[in-house]
DNA sequence: CCAGCGTTATCTCAAAAAAAGATAGTAGCT
DNA sequence: AGCTACTATCTTTTTTTGAGATAACGCTGG
């Protein structure tokens, strides 16, 4: 059975000529009857009347309900891929903690205000947990720390972040290695990119990872530093954004430690959805306007 | 687009390979591979990952949900009409208010018993609308009263039906032609052929139709007997089973007006669903069970 | 009842497409 | 680095499709 069959076998339904479906498809009347001929029998019935007035029969009443379902989804189908400017479908982001929280919500906002009929699904998990999902097809795309190694993909600087130490109180000069030996640090689950810069600082301090406790949101996470259990270091500005609330203190990191990279990378572009694409493409711009701004500065 | 070039590709994304997706629809890789690469060319876009592991790439997935709609929609049309056993969809008949009354209740029960699977939709109407219904398509059998004119239609007699009088009071002679005259007549409306048995009666009286009153269902008209409105003439079954309940009385007519048959039409059996198919096979069954019975007594 | 008109079925040929096999290229594994 | 298993490409054969020409059919009006 071909679609193409039951795009004439439908034609014919609707028009009760077989002359007019094929000037309706753009073809020969010898073609429809030949399509409808073969549909006939392969389903082992008629579905055309042509004694007298050309109408479906019966069993060509009952095909007309299955055919409109194929043929809807196929058109459907089509208009996901070719669909001129409204994207629609579904896309499926994956993104570290901190970013969910500071950058994506702006972004989001204003990929929903332009492309309305895309059903946005967002994962959050450390950056290991992310490249899994990319690679296994569980996320279209990702935000992730640290450049991808795997090639074929597409990357993109997103965000630079300054990490900072965050603490219950006020800090001028980093704590002493006895200090940071006592205390507890707060980071996200194992695979957080983050976590591997605390063991870095601590190694620079020549100290051991000792207590590391493992948080699944940044909210908790902070609640507990304020709570003066421990440090944990994260993005300055995801920080700042909930200073107040908490009542926390950061004090910067140096230079080799602090800086960082928030990537977004998915698949080729070849095999994007136009719903990916036109993130992508919102992003790209975001982040030119962003670095100019930078810039500018 | 295909559908075979859908299924090939729902076989890559489900083994993850196309040498397995080829083994399974038993063709050979290359035409797996010309197959998929045409979708993409169609769809403007990769549908399959091939570095390293085989699978759909994010397109691909929303790809997936649209062909298992098509596909879903094929597999069912065909076992609509390749089905073995069971018959599904739909069967719409037509029959007369008697017929609905006396003769389908048995039959539409015991077919629903044997094909549960098949919606039964039932149409009222007098012989001339049913005839219509039938030739619109609109119905996909009837039971008329007299033979249907028309060529390529299938034709069965279905049952042979008395014509009695009905009445309010005991008769035993039939009703002088003044009595006949001063009484109204209860029929169907127009279009029933038990009302032209009515018009010959009275003209073989010599009585031109007077006052008939029209009435859409079988209690109604029985009803207004009852209350001695006037006269009707019905099947003797059909009396027969409503005579307690209205406390009516019947009177034999001439053979020549008493006889009348009740036919099964339908188009040509090679139009037939297979739910008209089992439909008709039970009919037929029936009908010839009835006969020999009746040979017997 | 028959001729004329519009419709569908059949036939034919050329063109296009699909299927299968052979071969080359590529990625992952040891 | 070489082996293995996979996919892409190329080629040939076969099948299918599309379009035109023509025959057959069924209405309709005279």
């Amino acid at each position: 059975m071909q679609l193409k069959s039951l795009r004439l076998f439908m034609a014919v339904a609707e028009t009760g000529s077989f002359v007019a479906a094929a000037k309706r498809l753009h073809t020969v009347q010898s073609n429809v009857t030949t399509h409808i001929k073969k549909l006939e029998e392969e389903l082992g019935v008629q579905l055309i009347h042509r004694a007298g007035r050309v109408r479906p029969t019966s069993a060509g009443l009952a095909l007309v309900e299955y055919a409109e379902r194929m043929l809807t989804a196929h058109d459907e189908a089509v208009s996901l891929f070719k669909g001129q400017e409204k994207a629609c479908g579904r896309l499926r982001i994956g993104a570290m903690e901190t970013t969910t929280a500071l950058r994506l919500p702006p972004i989001l906002a204003a990929y929903h205000a332009a492309q309305p009929d895309v059903d946005i699904q967002l994962k959050t998990g450390p950056t290991a947990e992310l490249v899994e999902l990319l690679l296994n097809g569980q996320v279209d795309c990702a935000f992730v720390a640290g450049r991808l190694e795997h090639s074929r993909s597409h990357v993109l600087k997103a965000f630079s972040e300054e990490l900072v130490l965050v603490g219950s109180m006020p800090m001028t000069t980093m704590p002493s290695s006895q200090a940071l030996l006592a205390s507890a640090f707060m980071a996200f689950r194992q695979g957080c990119s983050y976590r591997q810069r605390i063991e870095l600082l601590l190694a620079s301090y020549g100290v051991n990872a000792g207590r590391i406790f493992e948080f699944g949101s940044l909210d908790a996470m902070l609640g507990c530093v304020a709570a003066g259990m421990g440090y944990t270091v994260l993005p300055r500005g995801t920080v700042d954004a909930h200073k107040h609330r908490f009542g926390i203190h950061t004090l910067a990191l140096p230079a080799s430690i602090a800086h960082i990279d928030t990537y977004f990378v998915a698949p080729e572009p070849a095999t994007w959805t136009p719903a990916l694409a036109s993130f992508a493409d919102m992003l790209c711009d975001a982040v030119v306007v962003d670095e100019l701004n930078l810039t500018a500065s």
